[in-house]
RNA sequence: CGCGGAGUAGAGCAGUUGGAAGCUCGUCGGGCUCAUAACCCGGAGGCCGCAGGUUCGAGUCCUGCCUCCGCAACCA
């Protein structure tokens, strides 16, 4: 066996400061993708993704939620790996930068940058808002104050680590013009030489003492590591890098990484910063970074404020999760951001996935049973249109292969199309059904199905990097092996005599305006649970004095009458015992929380010496108390019952 | 004049060095009946953002303008 040749992906690690939407997970189906594709090609894939979990807005939002960060830290990468598993994602390796071995690492390279006169003690000047305890730079500032308070800032200085970035920039900049493939797409790569590396290089701070949540630097106390500096450091420490330089076999054998795919948000931080950290610590830089264009909600940014925010998890639900793999990578062009609306994931879920792959798919397994009994036939003699099916098939994995090597996913998968167009195509053009009407016709008919069947397996194995549950109950239906890309060089490896299985709709067509009525009701829930489980109204500051309060006349009384007011939804009209002999009327608007009968016989309690009020022109003499919160967004409302034993009259104080 | 990208059919996009404007969806018409109202064929629909220029010839090259969008160094 030839050995097998080494390749390493990773993605960005996820930031764990929330959940991450539908944009953040393209990301890991995407290098999913090709990881499963160059596995198909034979490498030896190792797939690495994780998260970062340090900063300063992660410390912030860990005691907004009144736990420490550790706890915040967990709960969030908890569900990041819950959702890249969801997705069906083949990662190696899942990594946290919280890791105590990944810690002591990045401590170590630091140091190493320290001692060898690439980071240097400096000041960090800038503007400073002193109730935020906040540094901010003069373009940050709104109106020549704090961004977050409003406040004026004052200009101060604190004591920082500096990055001489200046020192590698040459170096840098001959790397990206002798590595043309270095920065894709090319846009970000002129982006980052025109933007940073022509202008000069200013260094960069690279420690933080304005807040702990990070990695502490052991030789300056207070201090902790920038993220990014941490953050990026994953690619190698998790890989078996040892700063001491007694490496792991296995980063030997993977790094320099083949491809970092990341985000164009994050291009500077992964083709200046982090190679420039590696020319410092004299490693090599990785091969490849690709910054993939964004997901947009009807051409939007996704974002909490705007409302607009769509989850993995929740597409699974409502559309299954090869159709939203299928969706996330088919739609995404390689350089302009793509976007997502649920009628366009119905749509490509209808005329793709349904009427042209799956439709194939059922109407071929249905003719074979109908006609052999599910038996694949042995071809006989080709005819002029079947050797243009066999050659579209056959041409069909090195095209993809080129696009797959260009990153052009999405226009991979149309190359499969393409056969499985030609396909249906092709059972027009020999009319099976006409074939079975005669029997001399059904040698013929035997070689239509058996071919229809072969390019059926051929696009199978082929989608698998992008569909790989439905390639697997495509394989199953026809009951063959996945023999992997060998076995797409030659037509006619599906086993004369085999059975096919019985027929199985692989996605279901989808009636658009039911599904978006579905939906609708589905966000609608999931807006419902998203509210707090349990509100209570805010206490106030102001005092009451003592006095006043005694004035207030609250006395036990009994529920004699309760009944509905005419022509009003809101009020109940009591007629109550207050002790006093005299019967007395109450309106009170809880009319949406009790039944009137089920309230007779009940002691309550009444404020009684409120000056006396018509409502729907009856008079309420005082009001009856109750305890109010908001249980999921909806209003609850209790009356105060208390103790029957309580006599009607007496007073509460 | 900070740097860069984009503008092509109703929608979304492709158009390599200049040489007969294309793809998918939608729409209209036809065919077929194996199949998930699916599949196949055909038609309609374009001053290729605007205005100039180079050229025998410009979606493509040059100049100017308009519109939209990224990036702009410590919000990770």
């Amino acid at each position: 066996m030839t050995e097998k040749r080494p390749y390493y992906i990773s993605t960005a690690i996820a930031y764990t400061s929330a959940k991450p939407h539908i944009g953040n997970t393209y990301e890991i189906v995407l290098a999913d993708a090709i990881a499963r594709f160059k596995r198909q090609q034979g490498y030896d894939v190792y797939f690495q993704t994780g998260t970062d979990e340090h900063g300063q807005k992660i410390q912030q939002k860990a005691e907004a939620a009144g736990i420490s960060p550790q706890e915040y830290v967990d709960q969030v990468a908890g569900q990041i790996r819950r959702i890249w598993d969801l997705m069906n994602t083949t990662y190696d390796r899942f990594v946290r930068t919280t890791d105590p071995e990944h810690k002591a690492k990045v401590q170590k390279i630091f140091r190493k940058m320290y001692e060898k006169g690439d980071i240097y003690k400096g000041k960090y000047v800038g503007k400073y808002c002193t109730p935020c305890e906040s540094f901010w730079t003069e373009s940050q500032l709104v109106d020549g104050k704090c961004p977050d308070c409003g406040r004026p800032c004052v200009d101060a200085e604190e004591e920082a680590y500096f990055f001489r970035m200046s020192k590698y920039a040459d170096q840098l900049m001959e790397y990206i013009q002798t590595h043309p493939d270095f920065i894709q797409p090319e846009s970000r790569r002129n982006e980052m030489i025109n933007n940073f590396l022509k202008p000069g290089l200013q260094d960069l701070c690279v420690s933080r003492s304005s807040f702990t949540w990070g990695v502490p630097l052991d030789f300056a106390p207070g201090h902790v590591s920038y993220v990014w500096l941490d953050a990026l450091s994953n690619y190698i420490t998790f890989c078996g890098y040892d700063p001491d330089g007694d490496h792991d076999e296995h980063y030997k054998r993977f790094w320099p990484a083949d491809l970092h795919l990341i985000g164009k948000d994050i291009v500077r931080f992964h083709t200046i910063y982090w190679p420039i950290f590696l020319m410092s610590m004299g490693e090599p830089l990785p091969k490849q970074v690709f910054g993939h264009p964004w997901l947009l909600v009807k051409g939007d940014k996704m974002s909490k404020s705007k409302g607009n925010m769509i989850y993995a998890d929740d597409l699974v639900e409502l559309f299954g999760v090869d159709a939203i793999r299928y969706f996330v990578l088919h739609e995404m062009p390689f350089a302009a951001d793509g976007i997502m609306t649920y009628e366009l994931i119905i749509e490509r879920i209808n005329s793709e996935l349904a009427n042209i792959l799956g439709n194939l798919v059922n109407r071929t397994i249905a003719m074979d049973n109908k006609y052999f009994g599910g038996k694949i036939m042995a071809p006989t003699t080709p005819e002029p249109v079947d050797e243009e099916l066999k050659a579209v098939a056959l041409a069909m994995p090195g095209k993809v292969a080129a696009k797959m090597d260009e990153l052009k996913v999405s226009e991979a998968i149309d190359e499969i199309f393409v056969l499985l167009r030609r396909a249906n195509k092709y059972i027009d053009e020999t009319a099976p059904w006409a074939l079975a009407k005669n029997e001399a016709d059904h040698p013929r008919l035997g070689t239509v199905l058996y071919n229809l069947l072969e390019a059926i397996r051929f696009a199978a194995i082929a989608l698998e990097p992008y569909l790989p549950d439905t390639a697997q109950r495509i394989l199953a239906q026809l009951n063959v092996e996945d023999g992997g890309l060998e076995s797409l060089t030659t037509f006619g490896v599906l086993p004369v005599g085999g059975q096919v299985g019985a027929g199985e709709i692989l996605f279901a067509r989808l009636d658009p305006a039911k599904k978006l009525a579905q939906i609708e009701e589905f966000n609608a829930q999931k807006a419902k649970e998203a509210l707090p489980a349990l509100e209570i109204e805010p206490y106030t500051d102001q005092t009451v004095d003592f006095d006043t309060f005694c004035k207030s006349d609250l006395r036990a009384v009994k529920v004699l009458d309760c009944q509905n007011v005419k022509k009003s939804d809101k009020l109940l009209q009591f007629t109550l015992d207050d002790g006093t002999g005299t019967p007395r009327q109450i309106l009170s608007g809880i009319a949406k929380f009790y039944k009137p009968e089920d309230l007779i016989g009940k002691t309550l309690v009444a404020i009684v010496n409120l000056p006396p009020r018509k409502m729907m022109g009856r008079e309420s003499c005082g009001m009856l108390l109750s305890a109010v919160h908001t249980e999921k967004g909806e209003e609850k409302l209790n009356l105060v019952m208390i103790s029957d034993d309580i006599p009607a009259g007496a007073r509460l104080g």
